[in-house]
DNA sequence: CGATTCGATCGAATCGATTCGACCGCCGAA
DNA sequence: TTCGGCGGTCGAATCGATTCGATCGAATCG
């Protein structure tokens, strides 16, 4: 371990060649002769030299290979979710043809946590927000600064990034209005997190205010289009456990909703945890709808009503987003339509 | 973009002073005067200078300040695995203090994939195998031969590696004894992948001689101990619906089996559904065992009988040799216990 | 047979920072 | 008064490869 590896100038030296011959012979990039490019892989061999140091060929080239994904707080909070998990994997299968790897970011966090500075010092090509999507994280303003392409997915919005987005409000209008249709008046919704700092129960007026995640604050705007102003009670994070204590929350309410907008299918199966375990029988007695389009194992034969969205094809589509900025071109924003899922979860109030 | 992006040594000439002197302004590491350390910081600002460029200080320092991670063969199956997400979540929590980023690399695969050499490629400080531990991963040879530091998990077992290890053997054997203790004398096994070559099905005697992961080997070994040779039927990959059709398959056999014994929660859980679809009741009519001890929400109420392994702390662990190896000592190899729960998913076999 | 290519190889600059040793005042101690 | 030590700064070497332009011999062509 204590003696230094062998150096591409080494081998060079030993198969009697120049550095630059043997550099050639290496990345088969310009002309070598056939003897010459078998010497200098042997003499490579000898010395134990297993091919260029990724460090000084990163500097030199300028590139280092690795695509920053900035995945919320916590990593398992990341793969919990289908969505995330979903876009990540599309991500990297993009990613993976031009042998560029994806190096896990946790974002904005608490303690013992990297500090946003010391993130925005890892050697990225590129960065994408998956799914934090505040206008004002401060790892954003750090890339941004460095010069470091970013494609944000439903995220920040800003000049320098490109923006990859779903219909959020034109899905959750929809669905909306589907319910509505139904005949449903006491509505409520059980909120995806506004922000990461581990909120949670009903949302107040300052908290309206404060900004937020757009997709949360897009979803709720199109809800509250259709039925006014309603109850909201917002999750820490988007886990079945958390849907089930909004739901239980919103379930003791003196006027009982008689349909439940959940935001996300996790939070709606934790609705829908909450409702049997109080007795009510979904859709008859409440309806539930989520939002993603998520597989359910949870849920046996039920199908649930919600807004399907295009997970994994998000990912491909960042993923050539992030190709195409490395190449040094400038792709233009997406949007990506959504569609309206009616399953077997939402029905008629009560009479 | 097409300008270059300002350079220390620019912000040095502004300032006035010497490179060194503006390096050390910015790294904190030596003494600058006071008013120096403005000067410099005030003309990177004016420059639109963020910080030392990543590489360069790679390359300088030796270190790229990023961790690789060899996760199985595509993203999504990894993240489907949730021992695999606590491990990587320990792992990353342990690595998070220094700033360490952690890459996903997905393993040996095939069409469009990069290929083990462009993988080795990546500036990466160190290595962990977080769940593909077959002893000839070219990927492990790679690696070693660039002299990286590699942890593997349950993995490929070679001199050069820090191994962690969970006792495998023994939780199976526990395991099998308890099912034995039952009465069950009809006994098969739904096994993990023994390598990622997308096989499934029942597993002869060719393909049981031809090596595999450690962990699948191990916890067969242990059950056939205490058993004697009994069928085997092996799983693609560790997910739920693998499960399910391996179940299917086992259950069909003429002399069916009154207990199975599945090697991870998730198969388990596939076992069971395939059970109760051919109308038979767990644990009445049949016994299901898992291993890993995750949390299993699609049971209701029931509780597997496993192998409990502590899942997180091995993500912990890792990561703390890993840090070890970077610092460059060379940790211990680490065994962890692991520990049977008898829950409700078996009983006698039936009458 | 001389001019022109083309293939193979080499030299040297470059990527952008870090760091070791040297240097220079200046202050306090002997 | 002089020397040791220290805060502050600078020069220059170094990390390890890539790549552009130059060179040189041999083969091709007119």
């Amino acid at each position: 371990m204590g003696e230094h590896r062998a150096t591409l100038a080494a081998v060079a030296a030993r198969a009697g060649v120049s550095p630059s011959t043997a550099s050639l012979a290496f990345s088969g990039s310009g002309p070598v002769a056939q003897s010459t490019r078998e010497r200098v892989l042997t003499a490579a061999r000898e010395l134990g030299y297993a091919g260029p140091d990724p460090l000084a060929r990163s500097l030199r080239r300028g590139r280092s290979g690795i695509v920053g994904a900035v995945v919320g707080e916590r990593l398992l909070y990341a793969f919990r979710d289908p969505v995330a998990v979903a876009l990540l994997d599309g991500i990297a299968e993009a990613l993976s043809p031009s042998g560029t790897g994806l190096l896990l970011l946790s974002g904005d966090a608490q303690h013992g946590s990297p500090t946003p500075e010391q993130v925005s010092r890892l050697p990225v090509d590129a960065v994408v927000f998956a799914m934090c999507g505040r206008d004002d994280d401060p790892l954003l303003d750090l890339f941004i600064g460095r010069g470091v392409p970013v494609v944000a997915i439903d995220g920040p919005d800003r000049p320098e990034v490109t923006l990859l987005r779903i219909d959020d409000y034109g899905g959750a209008l929809d669905l909306a209005k589907h319910v509505a249709g139904l005949g449903h008046q006491r509505v409520a919704v059980a909120a995806l997190p506004l922000r990461l700092d581990g909120r949670s129960g009903p949302v107040d007026d300052a908290r309206r205010a404060a900004g937020g995640f757009a997709d949360c604050r897009a979803r709720l705007t199109a809800t509250e289009d259709v039925f006014g102003r309603v109850p909201v009670v917002e999750a820490p994070s988007n886990v079945v456990e958390e849907g089930e204590r909004a739901g239980r929350l919103l379930l003791s309410a003196p006027e009982r909703p008689t349909a439940i907008v959940a935001q996300s299918d996790l939070l709606a199966v934790g609705v829908i945890r909450a409702a049997e375990a109080l007795g009510l029988r979904v859709p008859d007695d409440l309806t539930v709808v989520g939002y993603d389009g998520i597989d359910t194992p949870w849920l046996g034969e039920r199908v649930l009503t919600t807004v399907v969205q295009p997970m994994a094809e998000k990912g491909r589509i960042t993923g050539r987003m992030v190709t195409e900025l490395l190449a040094g071109r400038r792709p233009a924003d997406a949007n990506l339509p959504v569609h309206l899922r009616v399953g077997t979860t939402s029905g008629p109030p009560p009479a």
